[in-house]
DNA sequence: TTGTATGCGTTATCAT
DNA sequence: ATGATAACGCATACAA
């Protein structure tokens, strides 16, 4: 069923029939009303792929999502799908967890003749000024790891200081009295997020003459499960831990609970501290000390950036925000 | 940049670049590698919807998910994608939040010339066995709500009998001793799976002679922070309830944060129960007790039998699958 | 107000 | 092994 079957059977020609489907002013409405019939009779979908190819210009925005399972960027996605649509685009969402974030990136925005795309998660590690050179695309990349702290002209990055935000994270735990303090990470080779999270927890261990165990990290794998049994195995080895920090929310609870198994209470035999700000950190019992990434900012200026940059009202810009450390009852001064 | 262009760089007609971008055999090491090169060089990306358009045999399924941020559905999807590539075929994810699903639906097919669709969530009740006739594409709706029993044979169906979950759940509350239970519903208009575990609800206390007070029912849109808040509204004013179910975990959880920051314990001088079967009911402090949907089942189910409805080697059916009640910390016998 | 004809970028058929 | 060319389904410039 294509458009000219459909014009075959209103008896009317094929731009007619594009007409009505694009909501032209200029068809009598009684032909309309007869090409609607039809349409609506035989259920006919016009085919996108076409629509597309065919379109010089659409207005479409991208967001390609990394990972779409992590529940940190399934909130943020759901800030940002909002604004997008109230400025009038379509946003067109792709996940995928290809190893080259780069291509998948040039080749989301070449099928969907894109203005726009802001990427969540991935590692652009080998971004180059001229990588996106060729493409006539606004690029927000956000809360993703790059390798370069130059100031590319191609695309924007919104992001927060890893580093800095894990080592606040860990001087707040230090400053509280603690010196046996575990890391709870994600991925063993992760050169990205996880890498830097961990630099800010060595530095601040150095910093404090404290000496750095390797056997004091662990990883978590970014799960709760995962979490839950790494930490019990290690916490069951390891009594004489005071804190734990995880760099996600929900390894956190997964901590906690094992903490919790093993008849340590939480921000009394043991101090958790978590990362991203989750409600469930807030929601957990008792309140997981967090240190809360802003989301809503990140999202805001994510799109308001998208859009400057698509209109000619702004340039290329690299946004590192500040993170918040909120306190809770999971952790105490010793 | 477009596939002519490529051709005429490298000194080749554009058969012989689809060739090359398609892995087709009979095209010489030599002129492979020379296409390649300048196909690297100019980082070309073959135009997807071009693609599409032309293709015939795609083999490519669809996922349409309606509310991505549900975190039981990323759960859910998660074990999907992964069987379905394993399968051989191209997963194009889809999500969105219009009200017509069945429209929505068909458009999707269309557009992406799909053998298959999995739908996660939505309401088709108005679906007829008419709708899909025209479609080609297998249909499994996975974990929705529709209003009919009839045994429709142009699409699949696999869910839980809802209606009969909440009944069990309100059943054990009852069994323990309570005849104070309130209702931690979604959304007030929700005529899906809302309506379906509101009745087993009622129910419950009907058979048990339990008169139902509507302002026992409350409602926190599915959201942790708004079940904290309306929950935190309610028992304050509603002292003699002993116990609470929550149609989702999450709301479990912020229920059960609200009864605490209230001085209640948790299956102590309240009781709370959950749905959905989720990582937080179980890593949460008390464990929540909770009716454990068969996610990982539901997932296996919906893969197998789309790729038996796509070979021809299954027929359409409408599968109901049990839940199974997990008990936790949080409730206690009065 | 409506219809005809052309091209979007690709794949596939048929030659060569 | 490779190239020319005809679709795929649509939007649109131009003609009527």
């Amino acid at each position: 069923m294509t458009i000219t079957d459909i014009a075959r059977l209103s008896g009317v020609g094929v731009s007619t029939v594009s007409r009505v489907l694009n909501n032209h002013p200029d068809v009598k409405a009684e032909t309309r009303e007869k090409v609607l019939n039809i349409i609506k009779e035989y259920s006919y979908v016009p085919n996108n792929s076409a629509r597309i190819l065919k379109q010089t210009n659409t207005k479409n925005v991208g967001i390609l999502v990394k990972g779409v399972f992590n529940p940190f960027f399934s909130a943020m996605l759901k800030d940002i799908s909002i604004r997008v649509e109230d400025a009038g685009y379509t946003m067109i969402l792709h996940h995928h967890d290809n190893s080259n974030d780069l291509d998948t990136l040039i080749g989301f925005i070449k099928e969907k003749k894109l203005q726009g795309v802001i990427c969540l998660g991935g590692n652009f590690l080998d971004i180059k000024e001229e990588s996106l050179e060729g493409v006539e695309a606004a690029v927000v990349l956000l809360s993703v790891s790059i390798q370069s702290q130059k100031n590319y002209d191609t695309f924007s990055t919104i992001s927060i200081a890893n580093d800095e935000a894990a080592y606040e994270a860990t001087h707040y735990l230090i400053r509280n009295g603690h010196k046996n303090i575990a890391l709870l990470l994600g991925e063993k080779h992760d050169f990205g997020i996880g890498k830097l999270r961990y630099k800010g927890y060595k530095k601040a261990l150095e910093d404090h003459k404290i000496p750095l165990k390797e056997e004091n990290v662990i990883y978590g794998e970014y799960d709760v499960a995962t979490a839950y049994g790494v930490t019990k195995d290690f916490l069951s080895q390891h009594k004489e831990v005071t804190a734990l920090f995880a760099i996600s929310d929900m390894m956190a609870v997964g901590a906690a609970k094992a903490a919790i198994d093993l008849g340590f209470s939480i921000g009394g035999t043991i101090s958790i501290m978590g990362f991203d700000g989750m409600d469930v950190a807030k929601y957990y019992n008792p309140t997981i000390a967090t240190v809360k990434q802003p989301r809503e900012e990140m999202s805001r200026m994510s799109v308001e950036l998208l859009l400057g940059l698509m209109n000619g009202s702004a340039k290329n810009q690299h946004i590192v925000l500040d993170v918040e450390l909120l306190e809770g009852k999971s952790t105490r001064t010793i």
